[in-house]
RNA sequence: GGGGGGGUGCCCGAGUGGCCAAAGGGAGCAGACUGUAAAUCUGUCGGCGCAGCCUACGGAGGUUCAAAUCCUCCCCCCCCCA
């Protein structure tokens, strides 16, 4: 680990480049994170239908929980108590903690946002709820993750320009209290040191998006987030822009897509120099019946399947694929049975861990633009 | 043997003269989901030559301009008493 201005940063090595797409390593003190690294996401302290054990097998080497939902659902110090958020998810690997953010956007209609922080109206039990960049990074603490999150406003694709143009000013802001609180705390959680990401804001908008680079650029983070995509905006301007910001990014330092997770996507933003990335697509697209397979989805509730004997995917490593019948598998889904949901969530996550590390092959290689075509498919 | 209740669309179940191809569930069929308020949500859901017609509320007949709804007979199921 080394320290970057009095925050641990724990470095990121480039080892090869193909185009703009990269392929490094971040040495962790849970150690190494070969990028590019999907993150599965496991909001409560769990990722939904999944034994740690078989998350490890999946092929995950880093996994995401939520500081809104578990600073209220056991509580932080809860967390802390029962030995931390490591212990509890009985995850040795890194973890990295989202702040609280992305609940701006998706539980926008219970809070009141202003300079000072956002009142939620708490979704587990109606209680007002003020979080701040200061109480975001104090539950961050207490949960103890090894990547911690700034606590930004992430507006809807639907916002106006100026109310992005909000958002990024406030996101900013923000950003400088929130690197304030952490270098107070010493850049410690109640687990060791923690690497705090600033975020970028700004929609799909260049002018936004450049300001929002500089303005965190400004304060200085070891490591850098897009954040605001993928919430209901144009596609293809959501890749553009995550081009931009990539571009404008240091390249000693990860970069990392928050939220997506559809296989088109994540080799995408890959050809545009992300790093890491994270989504609850895989799983609760899984939960939903559906499969991720190379060369799309395969929604196992469609009644042609009900009786195929193939394997989802042949060369596939994982439980479901070595044994269970996509007629089986249909089954088990159809009748909301559990296993249905465990099957299909790993396999999920197998797929997207193995796509990455093709990924990750093709870039040192030189052969990236040939994987995508075997890979990529339409959306 | 006596008394009572009931048979509605694939299933459960509302509906007791017209606004009923008939509420609501479920199942089925299909779609959505991207820093997780999600094992969720949405659409569809008798048939057809589809702005109309046909078939349909246990069966048959009847009353009525009009019947799932009223009357008669029949078939079947359930409960209580004996």
């Amino acid at each position: 680990m080394e320290t970057l201005s009095g925050l641990p940063s724990f470095p990121y090595r480039l080892e090869a480049q193909d185009g703009l797409a990269r392929a490094g390593v971040i040495d962790t003190p849970r150690g190494p994170v070969l990028t590019p690294c999907f993150m599965p996401v496991g909001t409560k302290g769990t990722v939904k239908a999944m034994s740690p054990d078989r998350l490890r097998a999946s092929g995950a080497q880093i996994v995401l929980a939520n500081t809104y939902h578990l600073s209220l659902r056991p509580g932080s110090d809860a967390v802390r108590r029962l030995g931390g958020l490591h212990r509890l998810m009985q995850w040795e690997g890194p973890i990295l903690t989202d702040s609280g953010g992305y609940q701006v956007f998706s539980l926008r209609d219970t809070a009141k946002l202003d300079d000072s922080g956002v009142a939620f109206r708490s979704i587990y039990d109606g209680s007002r709820q003020v979080f701040t960049p200061e109480r975001a990074m104090g539950e961050q603490q207490a949960l103890g993750a090894d990547f911690v999150m700034c606590f930004d406003q992430c507006p809807p694709g639907t916002a106006t320009r100026a109310e992005v143009a909000d958002a990024v000013e406030r996101t900013t802001r923000w950003a400088a209290r929130c690197k304030q609180a952490h270098l107070e705390a010493g850049g410690m959680g109640t687990d060791g040191p923690q690497m705090l990401l600033g975020i970028v804001q700004g929609g799909v908008d260049a002018e936004l998006r450049i300001a929002s680079v500089e303005q965190l650029l400004q304060i200085g983070f070891p490591g850098y987030a897009i954040g605001g995509l993928t919430v209901g905006e144009d596609r293809q301007a959501m890749l553009d822009t995550t081009g931009l910001v990539a571009g404008l990014l240091p390249a000693d330092r990860v970069r990392y897509f928050m939220g997506i997770g559809d296989p088109q996507g994540l080799l995408e933003v890959i050809a545009r120099g992300v790093d890491i990335f994270d989504c609850v697509l895989p799983t609760r697209t899984a939960r939903m019946g559906t499969a991720f397979i190379r060369g799309g989805k395969l929604n196992l509730r469609n009644a042609q399947h009900a009786l195929s004997t193939e394997p989802l995917e042949p060369d596939c490593p994982c439980r479901a694929c070595n044994g269970f019948s996509r007629g089986v598998l249909r089954h088990l889904i159809m009748q909301k049975e559990i296993l249905g949901l465990m099957l299909l969530t790993e396999h999920n996550l197998t797929f997207l861990a193995r796509m990455v590390a093709g990924a990750r092959e093709a870039i040192i290689t030189g052969s990236y633009a040939t994987f995508m075509g075997e890979w990529g498919a339409s959306w």
